[in-house]
RNA sequence: GGGGAUGUGGCGGAACUGGCAGACGCGAAGGUCUCAAAAACCUUUGGGAUAACCUCUCGUGUGGGUUCGAUUCCCACCAUCCCCACCA
């Protein structure tokens, strides 16, 4: 062991010794407890921040305390390899995605292993691997086969000019991200994966997360299935043989029912409006709607609608209701046509005053006054009573919904029924780099799915991306001409490739068995490994990826590849780190170094404004390289300083002085354990001078190292709460400073000492190393094992030595701190009554006034009560 | 409009089920060492009152409430942020 510090040449020797003796390379071991600890793999932009490090370091944290609690940790990585963001990047870099892309990850991962992350690399994947994706495909024959997957037209984003599809984001606000045009709507017919077969299954097993999962990513989860039970009825439309569906919660207020409104893209506007005079303007009115409606916000679109010259019948007053069309009713949403009640809904209120529908008031508060929308509290429906509805009148809203219900279902025009906000999945993408869909379509044989043998169906390279009309591949002949496997005629390959989400779902599954050939994954291996115990990663994938990846979870089940219904036991989502931002009026956002010390831009002089902390991104010029970091203060330093910042799960703030605090707390633990290290080597352990009669300084020591043994252990049994571990690492080391100067004090350095300075010093490295592991290791080495801490055990706490002998008491009177006292465990309620009335602070308190009462609370504090 | 989160010193943050607010770190000030500086080590560091100590007093976004006792629980409000959003 050096005497001085130095980060980068320790970091290198362990980076190197743990590549060369696998030590965090694993295998399946029915005889020990696995424990999977999972980040989400990461999307291969180019290079990692230190934003995305935090993800990775507090799954390492966990994955090093797990290991040293002797489980067998697996803690794998890999990359999220295909999207369109490469695309774009190889475009303006005049390259190809899959250049880009392995170029991404090979730097990444070059910085992950300077991080030096213990991860399992003998199992990193690529999802840009045919090895990989070939088994998207398979999944998609599979599913294909079984009717979970089917083709509809659907819109996409379209950009006229450059006639190309767009994602929501590259066509937000209405216009192209690269040229401004305005943005169209065009109907393609696209895959759609039947992910709403399985929503009450995934509302319902929401259940078995609580505890393990945020809660509010799991009321995320709920809102976004958006289950509701209601009817639908049916409204015969006048002299026309069609009926209208409409979808209600509230089917005791349907004689309230003033119109039937459908969306402007339901498929009877047209059908009503045939023949009437108005025909051409009411569905140019619908097309205006429906163009209106894409790219704009909810506040500024009015409320607007138009009559169609049609009436349905009201199945329960036969009354006859006019057919609108509405901007505010979604063709997506329910059956894509209400029935409107100004009295129950505040839309339908402000619908009707604006288009001057009539009102029929069907509501009563309990003492009979009437309630209009404007004083209705949402979600508040038990004070209603209902008036003026037939046979119904005066049932409370709940018991008349069943009973008009099971009348309308007894009538035959109508029934109960359920409705999801959640749509079926969409996912087709009319890009290149992704996964081909794995279909051929046949003039004679129609979709036939590519057999087994011939996956993958491999991405073509050297494709031109920048093409007019359709998908790159579409322009790729020798892709697309393919002969039908069944009739052996010739075929056009389907030249969708897959949305990356498709991907994201399984790729902890084949971790587990990623080299297999002939399967997906290997179900025992699965069945090993899975759930994942801890899966970390950003709140913002709450919903999308972590709804579809228990999605599919469940079809690999019905698939019989997988026997349980959830993959993922516990999700940690961890906060971002933020940093100041610079802002010139002139050059936009700033790096740092851009900016004066009298805060004005280097390049123009303007004044720079400080703006908000923000996400780092490389768009805001707020990232920071860890590499940069590693350089200056190592890797270590970079580590401990990331976790405490603050609590995972929470935003933390980068600062660069914390850095170079974290660098001085290393430095300092090193100085101790190499003050020591000397007289630790040359004396073999021996706890029988620990058995004798030990000085106060001495007791004090090892109170304090079993107290914090103990501490940072249940934390990360339960809190995870990293920053405070790091706290009481750095308290450790105080106490193990104090320690030194008594021992400096007496004179004398005994065995005790030794021994004693052994156990604090090593508790503190074993500690270390899930934070800052290479430091960890070296000393661990210098102190005469050989073998990596990775295999060492957690130290144990024993809590007869973590025992207080005293305990400080405040003392209270009447809840305002007044004195303290100490006392020995094994005082009484009714010592520490009686020696905080006799405290002289208190009596001079307490003077001329009458005790009234006196509360102990054991070891912590007694407050009197007097008047 | 709906749902959620957060608000504590100059700063990041502690305080686990109501029980000594401010752990730990950053920053700052002073000291030791040094020709000097850096580093290191040792003190001090929420505001106010007091000559320093003792001590007193105020203090966890604001205003109420429950309680012997509230950063913690309840109600209302303010501010900031996030997610969803005309979901019938």
């Amino acid at each position: 062991m050096k005497e001085k510090y130095f980060p980068q040449e320790i970091e290198q020797k362990w980076q190197r010794r743990w590549a060369e003796e696998k030590t965090f390379e694993v295998m399946e071991d029915p005889s020990r407890e696995k424990f999977y600890c999972l980040e989400m793999l990461a999307y291969t932009s180019g290079r990692a921040h230190v934003g995305h490090m935090s993800n990775y370091l507090i799954g390492d944290a966990l994955a090093w305390y797990k290991r040293q609690r002797g489980y067998n940790v697996i803690h794998p990585f890999g990359w999220d390899a295909f999207g369109q963001p490469a695309e774009t990047a190889a475009i303006k870099e005049g390259t190809d995605p899959e250049k880009f892309t392995r170029g991404a990850i090979e730097y990444m991962k070059w910085q992950l292993q300077k991080m030096g992350i213990s991860y399992d690399w003998s199992r990193e994947i690529a999802t840009c691997d045919p090895e990989y994706y070939k088994w998207n495909q398979w999944f998609f024959t599979r599913m294909f086969e079984r009717g979970m997957l089917y083709r509809k037209l659907a819109p996409v984003n379209w950009c006229p000019k450059e006639d190309i599809s767009l994602s929501n984001e590259q066509a937000s606000g209405g216009q192209c991200w690269r040229c401004g045009t305005a943005v169209i709507q065009k109907q393609l017919m696209q895959w759609f994966a039947r992910i709403t077969d399985y929503a009450e299954e995934l509302l319902n097993d929401l259940d078995k997360l609580e505890g393990g999962w945020p809660e509010r990513v799991i009321t995320q989860q709920r809102n976004w299935i958006g289950r509701s039970r209601g009817a639908q009825v049916e409204f015969r439309v006048a002299e026309m043989a069609e009926t209208i569906t409409v979808f209600t919660t509230r089917i005791d207020t349907i004689y309230g029912a003033n119109a039937i409104i459908l969306a402007p893209e339901h498929p009877l506007v047209q059908k009503t409006v045939e023949g009437k005079p108005n025909r051409d303007e009411v569905l140019a009115f619908a097309d205006e709607l429906i163009r209106e409606k894409r790219g704009a916000s909810v506040e500024e679109l009015e409320k607007k609608g138009t009559f169609t010259g049609a009436y349905a019948i009201n199945p329960f007053n036969q009354e006859q209701l006019p057919i609108w069309i509405a901007n505010f009713v979604l063709i997506e949403y329910g059956t894509g046509a209400i029935m409107a009640v100004p009295s129950g809904d505040e839309r339908d209120f402000e619908f009707s005053r604006k288009y001057d529908l009539p009102f029929r008031q069907i509501k009563l508060t309990e003492d009979g006054r009437e309630i209009w929308p404007e004083e209705m509290e949402a979600g508040d429906e038990s004070w209603t009573v209902t008036v003026n509805t037939g046979q119904w009148s005066g049932l409370r809203s709940e018991e008349a919904n069943r009973l008009m219900t099971e009348f309308a279902e007894a009538n035959g025009f109508g029934r109960g029924a359920i409705t999801y906000k959640l749509r079926d999945w969409g996912i087709s993408r009319q890009r290149y780099w992704g996964t081909p869909v794995p279909m051929i379509h046949c003039p004679k044989d129609g979709l036939v799915p590519v057999p087994d043998e011939q996956l993958p169906v491999v991405l073509p390279k050297n494709v031109n991306l920048k093409v007019e009309g359709g998908s790159p591949l579409d322009h790729v002949p020798e892709f697309v001409n393919v002969e039908c496997p069944k009739c052996k005629g010739p075929a056009r390959r389907d030249t969708d490739t897959m949305d990356t989400f498709v991907d994201s779902n399984w790729y902890y599954f084949r971790y587990c068995d990623p080299r297999n050939d002939s399967a997906p994954f290997d179900t025992e291996k699965v069945a090993y490994w899975l759930p994942v115990d801890q899966y970390i990663g950003g709140i913002e994938h709450a919903v999308l990826h972590l709804i579809y990846t228990r999605y599919w979870c469940k079809v690999m089940r019905d698939l019989g590849l997988v026997r349980f219904d959830e993959p993922i036991s516990r999700l940690l989502t961890q906060g971002m780190i933020v940093k100041e931002t610079y802002w010139c009026p002139e050059h936009e956002w700033l790096f740092p170094e851009q900016v004066t010390d009298d805060r004005h831009c280097t390049v123009c002089g303007r004044p720079v404004e400080i703006g908000r902390t923000e996400k780092m991104s490389k768009s805001k010029k707020n990232a920071v390289d860890p590499i940069e970091m590693i350089k200056i203060y190592g890797a270590d330093a970079l580590r401990l300083f990331v976790l405490f910042a603050g609590p995972p799960e929470k935003d933390k703030e980068w600062s660069d002085t914390g850095v170079e605090g974290a660098s001085r707390y290393l430095q300092r633990v090193w100085r101790v354990a190499y003050r020591w290290q000397g007289r630790v080597k040359d004396a073999a352990p021996d706890d029988s001078v620990l058995r004798g009669e030990l000085k106060d300084y001495q007791r004090t020591l090892r109170r304090r190292v079993h107290q914090i043994i103990r501490a940072i252990t249940d934390n990360f049994e339960e809190r995870l709460h990293l920053n405070t571990c790091i706290s009481s690492l750095m308290e450790l080391t105080n106490e193990i400073y104090a320690f030194e100067q008594a021992v400096e004090k007496n004179g004398e350095v005994t065995a005790a000492d030794v021994a004693l300075a052994r156990e604090a010093i090593e508790a503190l490295i074993h500690m270390l190393a899930p934070f800052s592991s290479h430091i960890a290791e070296e000393m661990w080495e210098s102190y005469g094992h050989a073998e990596s801490l990775a295999r060492a055990r957690w130290p144990e706490f024993n809590a007869e030595l973590a025992r207080e002998e005293e305990f400080e008491v405040a003392v209270q009177v009447n809840g305002k701190l007044r004195s303290r006292l100490f006392a020995r465990p094994e005082s009484t309620d009714d010592d520490l009554k009686r020696a905080a009335l006799g405290d002289e602070k208190v009596q001079a308190a307490t003077a001329g006034k009458d005790v009234v009462r006196v509360i102990v609370i054991p070891r912590k504090l007694v407050n009197i009560v007097v008047k």
